[in-house]
DNA sequence: CTTAGATATTGATGGATGTCGATGTATAGA
DNA sequence: TCTATACATCGACATCCATCAATATCTAAG
């Protein structure tokens, strides 16, 4: 069923494709593949991933996060939104809680698209 | 001499870090990251960098990469600059021609920073 | 049902970024 | 020295993006 698939997402694409330095990557995956790194290319976002990924059960608190920087909430709100239309992190809403958890299979496959050898 | 250095270059901070999973990543560090990160989430930038790679010999002449592209020679000539200044191509002169080479260690450090277990 | 707390959405704003045409600089050859 | 070619820089423009204050939405508790 993928291969009917005209437009892949970028956590599809990230997955498909052999490393950067094989092969030349075609126009059309670097289009699909940016947006993850443009995700990741934020120093905000950055921290927001490895906050998540190193907590305890690989799950975060919206709560937790905002008392982690000098960031008003509706920021952060922003930022987290961003990393989960990426694909890079999964949402789950617990009462009034918000937990999010790291998609580590996408930063594993972007990690091979970018230094694989 | 590396540990009285302030502030680190993205370059070597990526080299430095334990991967973002495994602890939170400092303020700084993930500032000092972030451009590197932005450097590569750009399609065009993504394409070049590949390019280069997988051109025979590890490296390539402006004047191939300019064909590559629907874009200005400008243009071209600006994403290698921002590519070449975050650390990931180097850049020689033979001639009339420039040539860029990826810098893959950084790719590497880059890959672990991001997908390291 | 009303209130309080947690998170998301909206609208606005200043700054960064991708792109181009025009121009500058450097190198090789005639 | 003059010209042609390769590449970089400049200036301008449109778009995107990070951030905030204000407001909305949702849920639990009383």
């Amino acid at each position: 069923m993928s291969k009917s698939q005209l437009t892949l997402t970028p956590v599809e694409t990230v997955a498909c494709c052999s490393p950067l330095v094989r092969e030349p990557l075609a126009a059309d995956r670097a289009e699909s593949v940016a947006p993850l790194l443009k995700a990741l290319a934020d120093p905000v976002r950055l921290r927001l991933v490895s906050i998540v990924a190193a907590s305890a059960g690989g799950e975060a608190c919206v709560c937790d996060l905002n008392d982690a920087f000098d960031l008003s909430q509706p920021t952060i709100s922003h930022h987290l939104k961003v990393l989960h239309e990426a694909g890079l992190l999964d949402r789950t809403k617990r009462g009034v809680w918000v937990y999010y958890a790291v998609r580590r299979e996408v930063l594993s496959d972007l990690a091979a698209l970018i230094g694989g050898a």
